[in-house]
DNA sequence: CAACCATTATACTAATCGGTATACTGTTTG
DNA sequence: CAAACAGTATACCGATTAGTATAATGGTTG
């Protein structure tokens, strides 16, 4: 009866499960609670609404993905290797979490003014601007990027949202392994002809 | 009274509009007829249920853009040209029939247990499946582009949806110029450096 | 003219939605 | 020990949901 804590943790797990799977107009209070073996006042005591449990999954793990993305971003004197290291950033935590990259790619893709999207629109700008930071670090080192940094930031971001989709409708790691991503970098850094 | 068949194209349009805007499951039926100014039961006349509306219109705008994508991929003697007349079907659509696109990725990246990703699931694969097919033929041509038609056919697409979704929340044609589409070529073709 | 048929509206269902008023726990603290 | 407390349950709210039964249109055709 008293596992304290216990249940606001089974709360956010259960509601980035549900949420993934379902969609969040898909997936009711209701269903939350059951599956969370709790009763709605139990949620609506840890959660302002609906919406609020939804912001705190999203601020949960987008907050350490873009720890993770301004560690890995931070060393740029080696272009190829930073690269390197942002796509086993995405990559890896796409394993680790895969609900909360099918979170993500739902609710990025909303329009601007959805509540959902601009609940995310903080994080989804931030993350932005991190790759984007990331290539104008980069143009200073190699001149012949500058100029392209917006449209390298966009078009690597869009490699990996591709990759990462494949494999949470595959679930086929190998989408993802090192052997991908050398060869994505490859491709990336020197055309798809090298 | 009677201006026939105009009321199912008035609900195909608003449906695509409103799905597009606030969701499948964030739209209500009778949002649907009211923007449309009729009642349900006409609605219920023309489509089986909601989700029969919903597949109606995704029917009739992803078989224009794959017969356009199968037209412009057909010619692949010229990977560059090809790959130009590919990028320019995706972003003069994407100007064209916004809401589509926006549809298209918030369907595109459900789970895939979703019956709503099944409802294009077939979509979904044809489309990928066009795009794979030109990179094997442009393979034959090219011969250094064997064993990576897959990898390449990943990153043009999710380059282009980047592209297309920077321009459905931005608003911004300039991310899908022809100046852009020849920057994203070159830089897809030869790498970021070039 | 009469019968027909596609189309549309009024009015309704049963179920579910997000959210809450109230009361009852068990633990902590004065 | 008593009062306060966070946490949880029972039972309920008005609103909205997808979908429909029934009947009235209107033009078309025998």
């Amino acid at each position: 009866m008293n596992e304290n804590k216990d249940n606001k943790q089974e709360l956010l797990k259960v509601g980035l499960e549900l949420f993934a799977k379902k969609g969040f107009d898909g997936t009711s209070t209701q269903e939350i609670v059951d599956a969370a073996g709790v009763t709605k006042p139990t949620m609506y005591h840890y959660f302002a609404s609906k919406e609020g449990l939804l912001r705190e999954i999203l601020g949960v793990h987008y907050r350490e993905l873009l720890r993770e993305l301004r560690a890995a971003s931070s060393i740029c004197e080696d272009i190829p290797l930073s690269c390197f290291r942002l796509m086993r950033v995405y990559f890896d935590s796409a394993v680790r979490t895969p609900d909360f990259f099918r979170l993500r790619a739902g609710i990025m893709h909303r329009s601007g003014e959805d509540a959902l999207y601009t609940a995310a629109e903080e994080f989804i700008v931030t993350e932005r601007e991190i790759l984007l930071g990331f290539f104008e670090a980069a143009a200073v080192q190699a001149g012949n990027l500058r100029g392209k940094e917006s449209l390298c930031a966009l078009s690597f971001e869009g490699i990996i949202n591709a990759h990462i989709a494949t494999y949470l409708h595959s679930g086929d790691e190998s989408f993802l392994s090192d052997e991908t991503v050398y060869r994505l970098r490859q491709q990336f850094l020197y055309g798809i002809y090298s």
